[in-house]
RNA sequence: GUCCCCUUCGUCUAGUGGCCUAGGACACUGCCCUUUCACGGCGGUAACAGGGGUUCGAACCCCCUAGGGGACGCCA
């Protein structure tokens, strides 16, 4: 048994806790039936990947305790793991089923794409885009053709009215209608290949028998039974995991809930915890026990144990369990070197140090300083933020703008994170001095401390945005009118999309 | 809107037709321990979404309804 897990970078470099927790049910599915356990990195999208980002991940893995096998070379210089640069291996797959018909090139535009979808849409059929509304006239497209124009390559789908039955280990058979299945493509028109082709041609390639996934997937299932069936090649089992919730049930995401792992190592979780919390969502031990290492669940992992109804994840749970972790498993002596290793250590004090020099006249000042650079969650309430000129709707607007501003931050630098913070200013017509005011107290604790810039750089952009959110919330949170209305006058800000 | 998935305390879950008067954990709460706060110990509040079937018997099987979520991209 081979199973893999397939591993986007997100635009921001953030490693998510949800990309950890199929990682972590591949893993423990792999090895308690003595199979191997391999990990592939999604790297087909420019925009998305980067070195660095692809690397956040991997360092994240580990630094959870995930670790994996080293699977066969699928055709590149990066290792077993790394999607090669060899990316003409893709395009061959996807010539190769244009010359059996099972695919076609497709020259249409955007704007000639959405045309047929809203004519679709208008039609009352769905807005899946059949291989009969795509294809050009023979003449068109040879014109096209010759004049250079781009193209992607898209498979072929059948027309009808039917279903396809997909297999998932946990739901059984499922019935998707063919309807809703568009002629997906499958190379884009830079010559990389899209999830969908890379996936089963890099799963075939690498053996994968087994696949275990984000419930997102499936329904694309029939497009990948489809190109099972058109490579002529066997199609893993699957098994789609229900996916991670914010408190308020939908999908886990950036803006209502801390989802990087970044941001629990530096809130100063103990990596077995999270696991061991990943571990908790939707499943359980047999004998329902609520701490267990990694060992532990792979010893006792069966996949049926998973229950389908997508988990909150609940961070009060999860400190709770973190605490157990740090009273019963760690000695005096190993408490020691875990918070030396996380957050008191040279290297971390050299970092401070410059900031807070200037400002110290006893070794005892740094404490009060600097405390906030080694803490989770700062203690505020309303009445902290009374030294703030700003009126109570400016000031929520103030955080809410900037904190929009900063979850699209892709570079946490200091020339980027004040350039955003100028730009809400300057768009609010708000004077520096007092539009910052604030963000001192939401992310230093006080208006008494060095810049708030540096101090977002140290603290990094996972805790500087959660303390925002925190501030936002202590002052009262923007109710749901209030959020539209903001939406829209952040949109109308000069410099805003 | 269309299709798909899901539905047990507020939250994570146990439960695979009789062991269920539905069990555990977090949170909340009462008491004990304690110079305080925590930790720890002992209690408490709190759930089978609704309606129809099937069955001697249904949280569990089937159907309908409702609710939630997801998917409908040259993102994954």
């Amino acid at each position: 048994m081979t199973v893999r897990t397939r591993i986007a970078p997100s635009p921001t470099g953030d490693p998510h806790v949800g990309t950890a927790y199929i990682a972590l049910f591949n893993m423990c599915f792999a090895r308690a039936h003595g199979g191997q356990f391999l990990l592939r990195i999604e790297d087909t999208d420019q925009t998305r990947s980067t070195p660095e980002s692809e690397q956040a991940i991997l360092d994240a893995l580990r630094w959870l305790g995930l670790d994996w096998d080293e699977g066969p070379d699928v055709g590149g210089e990066f290792g077993p793991y790394r999607q090669s640069e060899r990316m003409d291996i893709y395009a061959e797959y996807a010539e190769r089923l244009v010359a059996e018909g099972k695919a076609f090139r497709c020259y249409r535009s955007p704007e000639e794409l959405n045309g047929l979808r809203e004519a679709r849409r208008e039609a009352g059929n769905s807005t899946a885009l059949k291989p009969a509304d795509l294809i050009l006239d023979e003449d068109e497209a040879a014109r096209r053709a010759s004049a250079g124009e781009p193209f992607v390559i898209r498979m072929m789908v059948p027309d009808e009215t039917g279903s396809c039955a997909i297999d998932d280990l946990l739901r059984g058979s499922i019935e998707l209608d063919w309807s809703m299945v568009d002629a997906q493509i499958l190379l884009k028109s830079d010559g990389m290949p899209t999830y969908h082709l890379a996936n089963v041609v890099d799963d075939h390639l690498m053996g994968i028998t087994h696949v275990i996934r984000g419930e997102e997937w499936i329904n694309s299932a029939p497009k990948h039974k489809l190109l099972y069936e058109y490579f002529g090649w066997d199609m893993p089992v699957l098994c789609h995991m229900p996916l991670l919730r914010n408190p308020d049930k939908s999908k886990l995401s950036k803006r209502k809930n801390p989802t990087s792992i970044l941001y629990y190592e530096r809130m100063g979780f103990m990596p077995e915890a999270l696991l061991n919390y990943l571990g908790r969502m939707g499943w359980s031990m047999p004998d329902e026990s609520e701490k267990f290492s990694l060992e532990e669940m792979q010893a006792n992992f069966d996949i049926e144990r998973v229950s389908l109804g997508g988990p909150v994840f609940d961070v009060e749970k999860l400190s709770w369990l973190n605490g157990t972790w740090i009273r019963e498993e760690l000695s005096d002596a190993q408490l020691a070197d875990r918070l030396h290793e996380w957050g008191y250590n040279r290297k971390q004090l050299l970092e401070v140090i410059p900031h807070a020099k200037q400002r110290m006249e006893t070794f005892s000042d740094l404490a009060p300083l600097a405390g906030f650079l080694v803490s989770g969650t700062l203690p505020l309430t309303a009445d902290s933020f009374a030294e703030a000129k700003l009126e109570d709707e400016k000031l929520l607007q103030a955080l809410q703008f900037t904190l929009w501003r900063l979850e699209a931050q892709r570079h946490w630098q200091r020339d980027n994170v004040f350039a955003d913070v100028k730009a809400v200013a300057d768009s609010m017509e708000i004077k520096m001095k007092d539009f910052l005011a604030p963000f001192f107290i939401a992310v230093c604790g006080s208006t008494a401390s060095f810049s708030v810039f540096d101090a977002m750089v140290l603290l990094g952009p996972d805790m500087t945005r959660a303390r925002i959110r925190h501030a936002i919330e202590v002052l009262g949170g923007v109710s749901k009118k209030a959020m539209k209305r903001f939406e829209k006058a952040y949109r109308e800000l000069p410099g805003e999309d």
